[in-house]
DNA sequence: ACCTGAACACCGTTCAAGT
DNA sequence: ACCTGAACACCGTTCAAGT
């Protein structure tokens, strides 16, 4: 009498929602590569026809896990801050999230102006609002930061996906691109390879967050130029 | 007696440059996509696995194209002017490298520590020196500078292959865009929503100079508490 | 309305075989 | 040493057919 089975509670019929939860799960677990209909479909224990009934094609599926895990991350960020600091935090979780899912920050750039990075952007704007950086500046300000902020985080999951692919561990593959860099040549590349021995050493998230405030500097001399006029 | 047929006077024997060489002819005209063995063997006139014989796989050849491009953007710069302006020119002269060949600004992003990276980093680097930066500032200020350059390419090379895609020109691309932002939610995205308006009259090159400022700002107010200690 | 799964066109890569 | 090109394993996507 019972509509059908009732055996399996929850998991019955596809979703968008499902499938984007197996799409995290899949990416999560193999990289990039392993986001593929075939293995969804396994997954999903459906056929590859199904999913398509549910979304357009594999470019808004992985936008939409990336979304998922960016909305997520922005959801946890504590309220009613100091703007400076605000976006100290919101830069710092975004990190995190992109290290312990390197396949969101390639993702994320693949959409330019899709919904992951329109969400970012927001956040940001309204912390540069609060800031009082003139009106007709607060635009490339926030984009600034934004494009930073971006860029950390695409460099990051490539480096990431290629220690995985090697199957390195991040520390051996810090010192084998050290070695090599400090093989470089002196003419060409002293820059390099004079600082090659301080690769291994350094901390990619306390980089980022310097990085962070040289920008956040540069906007309040901004601002102190601004309000001489 | 000459050597074979000397019909045809230069483009003899398959060569790494010019695999290379056909590999950005196709990626120029057809984009990302338009790279693959089939396509450059027939350009070649020769068989898949010849190409193989030079070269190790497809993430290569890429990486190697971007190389190539980055290598005589690099070699375009006016050597020996004073650090600031010269970082700004290498800034400038890289956004108008990608400009023209899309395909490169995702494709730097791909290969982290590789050369073209690396080129770019020492460049900076060698520049960072001259401004008088402290030992051990340099690292982070100079990947501050890189991190920020690239995340600019990669999203505009994202998004001009996204406007080449859909075929349209930048002008109606961004004025869509500007559109749907200014329909988001007032309460979720106020600011986006209220700066919508402002995206079709921006100059990405000039907000993109108007960054580098805003970092060497940051950067030299760090050098006057650095001397102040 | 929602799902099945075979079929299609297209990849990167390999490799026995040729010169 | 260098090249040929068929073959392999694997993609994303479509679509007639089912419920």
């Amino acid at each position: 009498m019972a509509k059908k089975a009732k055996a399996q509670p929850q998991e019955k019929s596809l979703s968008k929602e499902r499938i984007i939860e197996a799409s995290i799960a899949l990416l999560d677990e193999h990289g990039e590569s392993g986001l593929t209909f075939r293995a969804l479909s396994e997954e999903l224990a459906t056929g590859a026809g199904a999913i398509y009934w549910h979304i357009e094609n594999k470019s808004e599926l992985l936008t939409a896990a990336c979304d998922e895990v960016i909305a997520r991350t922005l959801n946890m960020l504590t309220p009613g801050a100091p703007p400076a600091s605000a976006i100290r935090e919101l830069a710092l979780k975004l990190f995190d999230a992109i290290d312990a899912h390197p396949w969101v920050g390639s993702a994320i750039i693949l959409a330019p102006g899709e919904k992951p990075v329109i969400r970012i952007f927001e956040q940001i704007g309204q912390h540069i609002q609060a800031i009082e950086v003139s009106e007709g500046r607060q635009w490339v300000v926030a984009s600034t930061l934004l494009h930073y902020i971006l860029g950390v985080s695409a460099l990051n999951a490539a480096n990431s996906q290629i220690a995985q692919q090697r199957s390195l561990e991040r520390t051996s593959f810090l010192t084998t691109m050290s070695q090599q860099w400090s093989q470089l040549d002196q003419h060409k590349y002293p820059f390099t390879r004079n600082i090659a021995g301080q690769l291994p050493a350094h901390d990619d998230r306390e980089d980022f967050l310097i990085g962070i405030d040289l920008i956040l500097e540069g906007i309040s001399s901004l601002r102190i130029s601004d309000s001489e006029e």
